[in-house]
DNA sequence: CACGACTCTTGCGCTAGATCAACATAAAAC
DNA sequence: GTTTTATGTTGATCTAGCGCAAGAGTCGTG
């Protein structure tokens, strides 16, 4: 069994991308990610029908702490899924706020850009991670989403949701303590850009991957990165060529091995030793 | 008038520190904050009674865009006060999480410690600002909120505001707006932190704390800093004395004039060209 | 299979900021 | 007032990480 989230075995829809679609990956513009309209009774209708109460990242989404009752009506919520292939934006900075999203399967990275070249990766989201969060405060996102593999998101309309939360203090508890928690990553990644080495930072990245694949029943000690070295840099404040050399540095230390983006890691107490905290 | 918030002329409460107070302020242990117990009838008791609907900053706080009938609500919640002295903690890493704050008058500092000796200040609160809200999700505060003057906050139970948003959604979206700008903030440090330079970090700082002064009608121009360079620096990824170098650049480009803690933004436009974004 | 486009690694010199140190200033304590 | 302690400035040196460059994999594509 691989961590791999690739979205395998989801139905008919799944084949061979056409060399028309990859074109379209591949260029910056006109990458906006469209929601699948089904004919009804497809198989893949039938798959959406697997909501919150069949979700096996119930534990970890929105849903968490729900009783089967109100699982029932947030289901009606979550009904509404959305592809979105690799290099595609869920959403993009300026586009105006109306849902969050709870990755089903996948990866993504939320991306700010500085007005000049610079961008910074606020975070990546595995599955059972909420999207859109930062949309709230003006209405309108405020970074890119974009997908690092073919993904997939439930659309939670954020007013439909709140609304529910007031009918459902479970839910709207859930839903508080998932911002703070989100609060309180940021501020770890702040104090860990604000104080730390290049290898605390290293360390640190890779600590909370393992982490939060356990969480998911995925190895932790051994997977693959969904983000290029750069992209890594862009998250923890290091450039490409910092991270690739501190990986090294780590695997000469015997902490880690590294091979392309598969990563082990072997000793993980030198690594919690070397990470801060 | 000054942007000064110190707490003067709030009644008859307000006397020198004794020597034995001030003693009490040094030491880092036994610094927790205590709510005052005041004989009904006094002065300071009928300040306690103007809440929400009478307060200056409730188009900032958490009262923002609340009806009159709602507001009056809030207000029973928001009763109670509490008085945090200067380097008092209003909470500390690991106390159990009831309450927001709302800072009412004075000056916050939110720092996380790192195990060893390295701080992060995730952030510093004025007047209309919430503090606290990293606790939510843990169950438990996970920074220490540290007065840098005498302030004053509302305490805001957090079941409570919790269960009054269930009933008035304008209060649930002030609420999530609040937590949401709060992230959104965060990332934009978070990028200063991974990008910026010790000129951009220091002058986004400024043109932060003069935006945040004028929202409140002080004057953004010029404004005392209630943090020494040192906090400054573990708020920046910085040390004290590049901080200070810094400013002093500042100075000698004709951006901003500095006299100790007293900042002059000389040059709105050269400041905002240095800041990134 | 071979081509081209990414992605990653490693070496080398450089620079922004850290570190160490001395001194200045200001406020608090006595 | 004087002393003490906290805070801020500036200089001199050092270094972690940056920027540049060259080369090696690796993967998608025709």
């Amino acid at each position: 069994m691989s961590h791999n989230s690739e979205l395998t075995g989801t139905g008919g829809d799944r084949r061979a991308p056409t060399t028309e679609r990859r074109r379209r990956n591949r260029r910056a513009s006109d990458n906006r990610a469209v929601t699948f309209k089904l004919p009804p009774g497809s198989r893949t209708l039938n798959q959406l029908k697997a909501a919150c109460s069949q979700c096996s990242l119930h534990e970890l989404c929105v849903a968490n702490g729900l009783e089967i009752g109100d699982l029932a009506r947030l289901d009606q919520l979550t009904q509404k899924r959305q592809r979105v292939l690799r290099h595609q934006s869920l959403y993009k900075a300026g586009m105006p706020f109306h849902a969050i999203y709870a990755v089903r399967a996948g990866f993504f990275k939320t991306e700010g850009t500085l007005g000049d070249g610079r961008e910074q990766i606020s975070g990546f989201q595995m599955a059972g991670e909420l999207l859109g969060l930062d949309g709230i405060g003006e209405g309108r996102h405020l970074c890119n989403a974009v997908a690092l593999e073919d993904s997939e998101v439930c659309v939670i309309p954020f007013a439909e949701i709140e609304a529910m939360a007031r009918a459902i203090p479970a839910l709207q508890q859930s839903l508080h303590r998932l911002m703070s928690r989100s609060t309180a990553h940021d501020h770890k990644l702040l104090s860990l850009l604000g104080n730390g080495t290049a290898e605390e930072r290293v360390a640190t990245f890779l600590l909370d991957l393992s982490h939060r694949l356990s969480q998911r029943g995925y190895a932790g000690s051994e997977f693959v990165l969904r983000m290029t070295r750069e992209e890594i840099g862009q998250h923890l404040g290091l450039t490409l060529e910092t991270v690739s050399r501190t990986l090294s540095r780590l695997q000469r230390q015997g902490a880690i091995r590294v091979q392309q983006r598969l990563v082990r890691l072997v000793d993980m107490d030198a690594l919690v030793r070397t990470a801060p905290g």
